[in-house]
DNA sequence: TTTTTATTTGGAATTATTCCAATTCCCACT
DNA sequence: AGTGGGAATTGGAATAATTCCAAATAAAAA
């Protein structure tokens, strides 16, 4: 695994400033939040997990920070079916896979260059400033997995 | 534009048979009104839709109807950002083009070729039985409309 | 016709999220 | 240091979307 670069809360404290914002130590920690663990949490997750920190916060407040993340770009924002919205910190250009069974979300990398190919499907006139590319499916089970 | 094919409301009646389910009116007035305008509609917008056809029709039965008719594969349930779920009876492989500005989505084909490219990039293990992608953005004003 | 099973219905309940008004916090300026 | 003002946080109420539930209805099977 690619380690995750070491100045990631040097790069809030930029994109806040870049925004106006202020950095507080609410948006700290529900951003490391969600570098710690990057399993696509809910609101309510990243409370639950927040709160072993900072008691005092409120979900009120995680939703806010949420938004502030999702604002400057540091963070994406996750809907598949029904259900709360997920929240992921992985910037890389990717996808996402929804293994029903399980019910968690893996990222699959996507080349650039695919990610401009599908693009090019858009008809003259149509801007596409995001593209998300979602999978159903369910991962093989182990006796699946030998590849002879 | 391709004309829908002819027997659409037989095929409800067969895709019903096929999962052992009856082919009510309540069913049967929801998929016209999704056939009617392929706009994306919310469960709500079919709800009220449908009542100028059946007055008597709650609310919840357009709700049953609506996952009856995802279970049976005439409709596919579309998510994007926050927001209520929303419809639609296409069945061609296609994307989503959701325009930031008017809030309206529109169907962008997706040669077959291309969508077997995209499923390409999953690793060993993962099958997928969907693949939903949806572009976020603008269109162009009328000014940049002009082919040359 | 009677029995059984599926479906519909209205309303209550739940879930996720947003809104709001009242603090609290922090930065800029004196 | 002291203070004014905008930004952020907070708790709770409000809203929106959906699901749940138990009773009534409709359709199929026996």
């Amino acid at each position: 695994m690619r380690p995750s670069s070491p100045d990631q809360p040097a790069k809030l404290a930029e994109r806040l400033a870049h925004s106006g914002l202020r950095n507080t130590p609410q948006r700290e920690v529900v951003y490391r939040a969600l570098l710690g663990k990057r399993d696509h949490p809910t609101a309510d997750e990243v409370y639950s997990r927040v709160r072993a920190e900072m008691p005092s916060i409120s979900l009120a407040t995680v939703y806010n920070c949420l938004e502030t993340l999702v604002q400057c770009d540091l963070v994406r924002q996750v809907n598949f079916e029904r259900g709360p919205t997920r929240y992921c910190p992985n910037l890389h250009p990717h996808a996402h896979f929804h293994d029903e069974q399980s019910g968690a979300t893996h990222d699959i990398d996507v080349p650039a260059g695919v990610m401009e190919s599908i693009r090019a499907l858009l008809p003259a006139g149509y801007a596409a400033k995001s593209i998300e590319i979602t999978f159903h499916g369910r991962m093989a089970g182990p006796a699946d997995e030998q590849v002879r």
